[in-house]
DNA sequence: TTCCGACAGTGGGGTCGCAAT
DNA sequence: ATTGCGACCCCACTATCGGAA
């Protein structure tokens, strides 16, 4: 199969609005690829790798040589080719990757090269990813989309799942199981402004588990050998000996577990996100003592050789329960009162964690979904800030200003202190009004930020604060979204500096 | 006919590992 | 030693389509 091939379908799921469309466009590409090409074919059109990542990014795709006038690159050569680039490591690498790279793009048309820089940048944006894809795959193999989707979620990738929907339909989807090894797509929670609205959508008693703000972990033991992976199914068994070795001791015969690692404190608070996250993602060992991460399980996916995605909340919970020890167990409370339910979500914010987990009892393991069986509820801060400057949006904010650089009133100098950006609740109409405002507040203009006087208030709402290496004030926010503009506020009562730090506690 | 679930898009701050400077 | 880049942790929100109610 040609790449032009691919590259066109891409341009027409672009071309088209709705669904259906796209998913019929994806699929008529998936029977023309041969059954060697299948798994790559599903990847490119869904803005994935089959390697995953090949240390190609942004940077790499500035320059690129002229564009082949015809077609004639094979999908099979160009998967070849990001094969090797993925490969190359160590002194001379960056050359030589950009050496393999502009080989393989001077022989791509203009077309091809505009499809390969999307795909490769990770912004395909032809509004069509894993999800549409996974229709596709159902109908172009003419099978039922849920055992596809369940195939997928099991083997952790759709590629594998499609080749085998399309050789051996149902049966050969059949064939995917939950193993012990191999990871799943997690289930992921949906989320609710405010306990009492997470609690009316769900019928009768309600679990509520506290929300930690850690790393989530997917803990897979066979026979004593513990295994540990990320949300996204990457494997860092080892660096953790300090949760392996414990869970390691416990006997157990085959269990994949669901959880949540975090770095505590000694009185038992947690230390702040950022350094869960270091701790995390450092590989090597490093001189002096780590800080040692805990580990909270809250569901069981499988149980020596029984599987119990399918079983309800409750039952897995207790499940759950008979098979670790008790402080290895998230903190959670089965209730029907919205006030005890309250004083849960009040108990956990006032350790210093994030939030609360409603859960419905009857809910099975939904994996890879964002299921309506788990709402997570955060409390909110908010505070009104003095819009400094604005970037220019891409892709369906071109033309825009989009993203808003926020600051706070510094009575002491005047001026203002910057805490962060946010791009995130703006309706288009909001979109809209902002940019003619702050067009006409413009003092100066770079490569994609405009400058303006700092007139224009906007209430902020936002998770917390974090230390900032970036901003002068020395803190940041964390994920800050828009309110609502603040039309009767001028920026000398904009929120000040000082409020935010006795906010953060300093 | 209206409602709502699922999905894609638009990017945010922070950290680590690695190669180049 | 510092910088730039890629990758990957955490994440909120809106627009849209299309099936469910």
């Amino acid at each position: 199969m040609l790449l032009s091939e691919i590259a066109r379908t891409s341009a027409e799921v672009a071309a088209e609005a709705g669904r259906k469309a796209k998913v019929n466009a994806l699929a008529g590409a998936l029977r023309s690829a041969g059954q060697g090409e299948a798994a790559v074919v599903v990847a490119y059109l869904s803005g994935e790798l089959p390697q995953r990542q090949i240390g190609v990014g942004y940077a790499a795709l500035r320059e690129l040589p002229p564009a082949a006038s015809e077609p004639a690159l094979t999908v099979a050569e160009v998967d070849a080719a990001f094969g090797e680039i993925g490969g190359v490591s160590g002194a001379g690498s960056v050359a030589r990757r950009r050496e393999l790279l502009h080989a393989v793009f001077a022989r791509a048309t203009l077309a091809e090269q505009e499809f390969l820089v999307r795909l490769l940048s990770g912004e395909l944006r032809q509004g069509a990813l894993d999800g549409v894809m996974t229709d596709a795959v159902a109908t172009a193999a003419e099978v039922p989309l849920a055992e596809v989707r369940r195939a997928a979620m099991l083997r952790g990738a759709l590629g594998p799942v499609a080749v085998a929907a399309l050789a051996d339909g149902v049966p050969g989807l059949r064939v995917f199981k939950l193993e012990v090894g191999r990871p799943v797509r997690p289930m992921l929670a949906s989320s609710a402004p405010s306990l009492a609205d997470a609690l009316a959508k769900i019928d009768g008693p309600a679990a509520v588990e506290w929300k930690l703000d850690g790393i989530r972990a997917q803990i897979h033991v066979r026979d004593g050998e513990v295994r540990v992976f990320t949300r996204t199914l990457d494997e860092i068994t080892a660096r953790l000996p300090e949760i392996t070795g414990p869970l390691g001791g416990l006997g157990l015969h085959d269990a994949v577990f669901d959880g949540e690692l975090i770095a505590l404190r000694e009185d038992g608070r947690p230390h702040p996100f950022q350094i869960t996250a270091a701790r995390t993602a450092t590989r090597t060992k490093k001189d002096g003592p780590q800080v040692p991460l805990s580990l909270f399980l809250f569901d069981v996916l499988r149980r020596d050789g029984a599987d119990l995605l399918d079983r309800p909340d409750a039952e897995r919970h207790e499940a759950l329960v008979r098979a670790v020890p008790p402080d290895l167990l998230m903190p959670r409370t089965v209730t029907a009162d919205p006030a005890e339910a309250e004083k849960v979500f009040a108990d956990a914010v006032a350790r210093g964690h994030e939030g609360v987990v409603v859960k419905s009892p009857a809910t099975p393991y939904a994996a890879g979904r964002r299921g309506a069986g788990w709402i997570k509820v955060k409390p909110r801060h908010t505070l009104d800030l003095v819009v400094l400057a604005v970037e220019w949006g891409h892709g369906r904010r071109r033309g825009l200003l989009s993203n808003l650089h926020l600051g706070a009133r510094d009575p002491e100098t005047g001026g203002f202190v910057m805490l962060g950006k946010t791009f995130k609740g703006l309706t288009d109409e909001l979109l809209a009004w902002q940019t003619e405002k702050l067009k006409a507040l413009a003092v100066r203009e770079d490569s994609y930020t405009v400058h303006v006087r700092p007139e224009l208030v906007v209430e902020i709402a936002f998770d917390g604060l974090q230390t900032s290496p970036r901003y002068p004030g020395g803190l940041a926010l964390r994920f800050a979204r828009v309110l609502r503009y603040r039309p009767d506020k001028t920026a000398a009562e904009a929120d000040t500096i000082e409020t935010v730090r006795a906010l953060a506690g300093i």
